[in-house]
RNA sequence: GACCCCAUCGUCUAGAGGCCUAGGACGUCACCCUUUCAAGGUGAAAACACGGGUUCGAGUCCCGUUGGGGUCGCCA
């Protein structure tokens, strides 16, 4: 039989970092077994799902490279079968109509809270005569769940779980007004979509032993469950907005590589040996549920942070580019000419490699766009005092006659103007610093030989030309 | 509260009874390399929640305690 998974989220207007694992770890399922990855959007509370809350879900897949098959399926579209199966219960006797009003429930409710008893349906309807039904009252269609003996599941993460049927009550299957609810919908749709393996979070656990009461007694085959262990924030709580239950798309925007994202999320909870950097065609060979952990995790930054500083090292330097302008034109009104974005790329090496996350890279490269005269950061003011303004006078005189503007000529050149000082005069250090600052404006930056050899011989020139006649202008 | 799940360094984890003097990674701290910063290299501090069993032997199995989480809707 061939491996069939689901990612059911509900529209909510982002693809959160829960669910983004949930996906992953489907998807890769699916892709290890060959078999097929399939979309279920639950939008049967109607009132929320809007097309643009499910396209944010499908741009958030996208992103991280997470690809369908087949035509995502609608749940709300599927009412009538839900409905249909609803009836069938009842024909069958495994569900009843009941009439217990929303007051009513309330107050059962309250009662059994107050009593210290557990909060459930009582099953007033249960066995009690439709005609009895009080006028004007809509019912809804309930299950008839056995009161005797348990149920159990083999999950594939979490192992055999058992609980008594008398914890579960009767719930509800159709609403008054027709329409499905989530538990019902869940089992017709995924026995319909001819699922195989449910991947979802460790909050549906119970929620599984209902399921599987339902599937009894349509006499549908069960899908094999996985419960993986939920996500939470820093401080071990619940993931909230504050921390971390952002969608992905936030991630995109602060900088991060989908690879690294994917990465990262894949060893949350799960694991294999001691492995860390972690491809997707590796994964792909690679994972399987009996690596998945138990135990939920937390979510930490840091380390999303320096995988994705690997994942940048590793990129491809024109994507980087294209990646970097996007946040350039925020930062900066210049026009970036054919020249500025060569300068770019001849530069992803130097800067790709001391960059964690894209507004990191954007950041170091501002000083290849900016046109003179460049700005001076405090830093860089600091270090351009006067003694160094003098060794850059000189120098500038020197590396205006290196016949070829080139870094390890540059380079050549300065050492050996350096070392004619004799033991007196300064180190190459006294020299680099300075010119890091007025060629960058920075006190950071890749080497800087490679530096002047990005930005040519007239703009390196020119920009030393312009910290020396600040120099006279003072 | 009831039911269910979980429990190894700060964090993610390796560990399927002897290979554990508990390993790796991130983070932290030193040092090396070095034109700055990264990267890289070397090293350090850092954990089996607690208590009982079972066993010749327990991080690994069982029970309890504690702690954390989840679920208890005509939400999904």
């Amino acid at each position: 039989m061939s491996v069939v998974t689901r990612f059911a989220p509900s529209p909510t207007g982002f693809l959160h970092i829960g669910g983004a694992r949930t996906a992953l770890f489907n998807w890769l399922f699916a892709r290890h077994h060959g078999g097929r990855f399939r979309l279920r959007i639950e939008d049967t509370d109607r009132a929320r799902s809007t097309q643009a809350a499910v396209d944010a879900i499908f741009d958030g897949l996208t992103w991280l490279g997470l690809d369908w098959d087949d035509e995502p399926v609608s749940q709300s579209a599927r009412a009538e079968r839900h409905a249909a199966v609803a009836r069938d219960l009842l024909e069958t006797g495994h569900a009843y109509l009941c009439f217990a009003s929303a007051e009513e429930l309330a107050a059962m409710r309250e009662v059994a809270r107050a009593a210290g008893r557990p909060v459930r349906y009582d099953g007033r309807w249960r066995d009690r005569d439709p005609a009895e039904a009080p006028p004007g009252v809509k019912p809804v269609i309930r299950f008839k769940a056995p009161t005797e003996g348990e149920t159990s599941i083999e999950d594939q993460v979490q192992g055999g779980v058992t609980v008594a049927n008398a914890q579960l009550d009767d719930m509800v299957l159709l609403r008054a007004d027709g329409t499905p609810t989530y538990m019902l919908a869940v089992v017709v749709d995924d026995h319909d979509m001819a699922v195989t393996h449910v991947i979802r979070g460790d909050d549906h656990l119970t929620n599984a032993f209902r399921q599987m009461q339902l599937y009894h007694a349509l006499h549908w085959t069960p899908p094999e469950f996985a419960h993986i262990p939920l996500i939470h924030g820093p401080d071990g709580a619940k993931l909230s907005k504050r921390h971390g239950a952002l969608g992905v798309d936030a991630y995109r925007d602060q900088a991060f590589l989908p690879e690294a994202m994917v990465n990262y999320l894949l060893r949350l909870g799960w694991s294999h040996g001691d492995d860390e950097i972690i491809d997707r065609a590796q994964a792909i060979a690679w994972f399987d549920l009996d690596g998945v952990g138990r135990s939920p995790a937390r979510f930490d930054l840091a380390r999303l942070t320096s995988l994705n500083a690997h994942y940048i090292r590793q990129a491809d330097d024109r994507r980087l580019v294209q990646l970097v302008l996007e946040r350039l034109k925020e930062l900066s009104s210049d026009e970036f000419s054919g020249e500025v974005r060569e300068r770019l790329l001849r530069a992803m090496p130097g800067l790709k490699q001391r960059a964690r996350t894209l507004v990191e890279l954007a950041d170091s490269a501002l000083f290849l766009v900016r046109s003179r005269p460049i700005t001076t950061d405090r830093d860089s003011d600091r270090v351009l005092d006067a003694a160094a303004r003098g060794h850059l006078a000189v120098l500038r005189a020197v590396l205006a006659d290196v016949p070829e503007w080139e870094a390890a000529a540059l380079e050549q050149a300065v050492r050996e103007h350096v070392a004619a000082t004799g033991p007196g005069g300064p180190k190459l250090r006294d020299v680099a610093q300075p010119l890091r600052a007025a060629l960058t404006g920075r006190t950071v930056s890749p080497p800087i030989f490679d530096v002047m050899a990005v930005l040519g011989r007239s703009e390196t020139l020119g920009r030393l030309t312009d910290v020396l006649d600040g120099d006279r202008a003072d």
